[in-house]
DNA sequence: ATGTCC
């Protein structure tokens, strides 16, 4: 019998697929109709089976939810003495840095030939794409401060706690050994402030209702976090007698000589991705300058594929600390949550930051009460629709008409009108082009729907940067 | 996501 035919229904935006089995929980889903219809079985499957590991307490998955390696994209775990190392997956702390341009207005980049020069000027100054290409003028750093990076992260940079979901996480000294992965540390120095590929972007974006002007930075823990990742995989399979195929479905106990190892290197990763982001700043703030004589403020950073050992908020109106694992899910405290008491947003809740798509943009969030509902998590995007390979063979007979979209389109901004969203490449590349998500507009509306968090700002791109 | 290969 299915998984998905099991699903009950329990509200227009959330689903339920009761416990059978080696279940440890119910799995909670945030999908309306239209996006309940679209999943696939293979997607409840995986989510049952990493509702059966141990230690499991809840399990959600987010609106933007598909399948992923071990755990679902879009899925959160929370658990108590366990840690499931395909619950932050290979790209540890990926995730996005907002700045705000406030001398900048939707008028003062109507210009696409200046956005253009603002393109290549941060092209000139950040490194994108795969491996350990730098620019002529990245920001030198000696291996000295990589090594105090993966142990404070951006308060090594000396950034301020408050524009930071997390500035560093503690990392176990006694337990991390930088020589433990070597394939990890040869890659952290070079890697240092650099985008990397895939679905990685900088991006300029305007707000739709202010026509204020935006960067949102989306990268992660580059090859330092994978080679990582790896590690860790291969070694919990081992342990748990896992064949190697079966590595991303192996976990750790948290008190376990390996598990205190992952624990120390995964937060070392992350810290090392928090630090990345900050300092792919540098990088923009210098471009911007030199083509719009502006500054760039850090509004806030947040990560979305993470762990963390947080105060949960559970039904009964009681906390407990526990392990949530957000995989392609971003944090959603709402006011009043007791982890950011005595920071600036305890009386608002953090801001989620959640990029769409190179062409239906981006929006801000605002956790709301009923964020406890889905264990303060919110989407981490719109969720991809088309696999990379079906992307580029199926939408190849439209590449023109898609490039042209890209250059055409035409928004008003803030009562601006903007026209074309200038790109780094000669084509639009058909993997990540704006049909193969899904619609932003519907996902972030189940969050309202169901009140877990409302969009405080919807903003569209303008200018892009993709790391090809 | 990833010098696309334990």
């Amino acid at each position: 019998m299915s998984y998905k035919y099991r699903v009950e229904t329990h509200s227009p935006g959330h689903r339920v697929l009761p416990r059978t089995g080696e279940m440890k929980a119910e799995v909670h889903a945030w999908l309306d109709d239209g996006l309940f219809e679209a999943t696939d079985e293979a997607l409840w499957q995986q989510a049952a089976t990493a509702a059966a590991h141990p230690g499991v307490k809840a399990i959600h998955l987010m609106p933007d939810t598909h399948l992923g390696y071990g755990i679902p994209v879009g899925g959160v775990v929370v658990t108590d003495d366990v840690l499931i190392q395909a619950g932050s997956g290979y790209d540890i702390s990926c995730g996005v840095i907002y700045l705000e341009v406030p001398g900048l207005h939707a008028a003062d980049i109507a210009d696409p030939e200046k956005r253009r020069r603002w393109v290549d000027a941060v092209e000139l100054r950040v490194a994108t794409g795969l491996g350990d290409h730098r620019p002529p003028r990245a920001r030198d750093v000696a291996y000295r401060e990589v090594q105090q990076i993966f142990r404070y992260g951006a308060q090594a940079l000396g950034v301020p706690a408050e524009l930071c979901e997390r500035h560093y996480i503690e990392v176990d000294d006694a337990v991390f050994d930088e020589r433990r992965v070597p394939r990890a540390r040869d890659r952290a120095q070079p890697q240092l402030g650099s985008v990397g590929g895939g679905n990685h972007f900088i991006e300029m974006q305007v707000d739709r209702d202010s026509g204020a002007v935006w960067v949102m930075v989306h990268c992660g823990s580059r090859g330092f976090g994978w080679q990582t990742a790896n590690h860790f995989f291969y070694a919990g399979a081992e342990l748990r007698g896992l064949p190697k195929k079966r590595r991303e479905e192996s976990w750790l106990y948290r008190d376990e000589p390996l598990g205190r190892a992952y624990w120390a290197h995964h937060n070392a990763a992350a810290n090392y991705a928090i630090a990345n982001r900050h300092t792919i700043v540098d990088g923009v703030r210098e471009a911007t300058r030199a083509v719009f004589d502006a500054e760039v403020d850090v509004f806030y950073e947040i990560s979305h594929n993470l762990v963390q050992e947080e105060t949960l908020l559970l039904p009964d109106g009681s906390t407990e600390r526990g392990f949530v694992h957000r995989k392609g899910a971003t944090r959603a405290f709402p006011a009043g949550h007791p982890d950011l008491a005595e920071t600036k947003w305890a009386a608002t809740g953090h801001p989620c930051l959640v990029p769409g798509s190179m062409l239906a943009g981006a929006a801000i969030l605002y956790p709301q009460p009923g964020a406890a509902r889905s264990a303060c998590s919110v989407n981490h995007g719109s969720g991809r629709l088309m696999a990379r390979g079906q992307a580029r063979r199926e939408l190849a007979h439209i590449h023109d008409e898609i490039d042209h979209e890209m250059r055409t389109i035409r928004r008003a901004l803030g009562g601006v009108t903007v026209e074309g969203i200038v790109g780094n490449t000669a084509r639009t590349p058909l993997d990540e082009c704006g049909h193969v998500y899904k619609d932003l507009d519907a996902v972030l509306a189940v969050l309202e729907s169901e009140g877990i968090a409302t969009v405080a700002h919807r903003l569209y791109p303008v200018a892009n940067i993709k790391g090809v």
